[in-house]
DNA sequence: TAGATTGTTAATCGATTAACAATC
DNA sequence: TAGATTGTTAATCGATTAACAATC
């Protein structure tokens, strides 16, 4: 975001981290260097698409040169706010839960879980990957305790409404949702929902016009 | 799809699995006809855009009536292919793919997991939740004699390319996959993927933003 | 019949692509 | 300097919204 700017379109949002993960594999290779064409045949996206949307957010080229990969896979990172640190919870220790608290992206993202809640007093106590469970009776006093930012949901659709608002009502301004739900949340609010079984039959349409 | 049409955007595919959850809901409170202005107000969407999604399969309402909510989430549900049946296999029998591999969304749209598979050789011949591990050698047959259909990509992103490759050249002509890469697929073949990382990342933009 | 709401055409808006002057 | 490639403006394309005649 440069100051000052209109709001910048989630389209172009959206192909930020794609632009990150190949910046990320090239300076890898210790290439330093790649033109829009370049990025465009790596990514599919078209050079002139490139050039506009890094424009975004400032010349980070250099004509007759083409982009230092460092230093745009650097800017990039800024403007995803990787750097940024989130104490995050997650609420719904089931399978899905559990796999999603041992995933190892988050910490390069800047998401810190501090603790893992679930309605089943049976699972109290116990912990994942060194993360203990708590009872969901505690979630509000943690959130308030310990400044929590964001959480992570991954219980039944039946629960995540209310475990989203309690959330919410106690502090937390953003939410990485996997419930098949769509809430609205306040405007001070992020909410972004990953759909498992919209892509599912995203993929089931495909493959009925495919055939 | 309606014959001799043309194709239907990506836009229109995204929300089709939108108004299936809400009519499904509905349908459940016995509410047996509904307006494009009263999906609307459910949906987020706009009444106009909903008219022209549904109508680039058919008019499915009734001028001065509305929708009839049974008719129309049967009618979305055999666009996306709900009734469509597909063998399907899962590829990396860690925790995301274990939790995956018992998740119940699957049955609904059509997609039945016959096998896992495993590089891990002390994993094969477990089984999760009924479903036996097998060896990654066996997975060109396996797919081969059972006519596999889909897999599901739940490997590390180290494996993942070649794991696709192996398995779209052994038959299979869909892929939903869960590993951080992009990767072009023959034209026949549809991949659908699920980027945990790049969700992330947006959530991590607009946390920023907020701020 | 009168009222309601669709299906569909037309208008608008926004995103993508093309073009090219600026400049390294 | 000549060649390359950006940043940016203009043109195009496609998706969304508005409007309204058709019709239940």
């Amino acid at each position: 975001m440069v100051k000052g700017k209109d709001k910048v379109s989630e389209a172009v949002i959206r192909r930020l981290p794609v632009y990150h993960r190949f910046l990320t594999e090239i300076t890898e290779k210790n290439v330093d260097r790649i033109s829009s064409s370049e990025l465009s045949k790596l990514t599919g996206f078209t050079a002139s698409q490139i050039r506009q949307d890094l424009n975004n957010f400032g010349g980070f080229g250099q004509q007759g040169y083409g982009y230092n990969t460092v230093e745009l896979k650097e800017e990039i990172g800024n403007i995803l706010g990787m750097h940024h640190h989130h104490d995050t919870i997650l609420i719904g220790a089931g399978r899905l839960g559990s796999a999603i608290a041992r995933y190892n992206g988050f910490k390069e993202s800047g998401f810190a879980i501090k603790a893992l809640f679930d309605y089943d007093e049976k699972k109290i106590g116990d912990n994942v990957d060194g993360i203990k469970i708590y009872s969901m009776d505690e979630l509000e006093k943690f959130i308030k305790d310990k400044h929590i930012e964001v959480a992570i949901v991954t219980v039944p659709k039946q629960s995540a409404k209310e475990v989203i608002e309690r959330a919410i009502d106690s502090g937390v301004i953003g939410i990485w949702n996997f419930a098949p739900i769509d809430i609205t949340v306040p405007n001070n609010v992020v909410i972004e929902n990953i759909r498992l079984n919209d892509s599912l039959l995203k993929l089931s349409y495909y493959l009925k016009e495919r055939i």
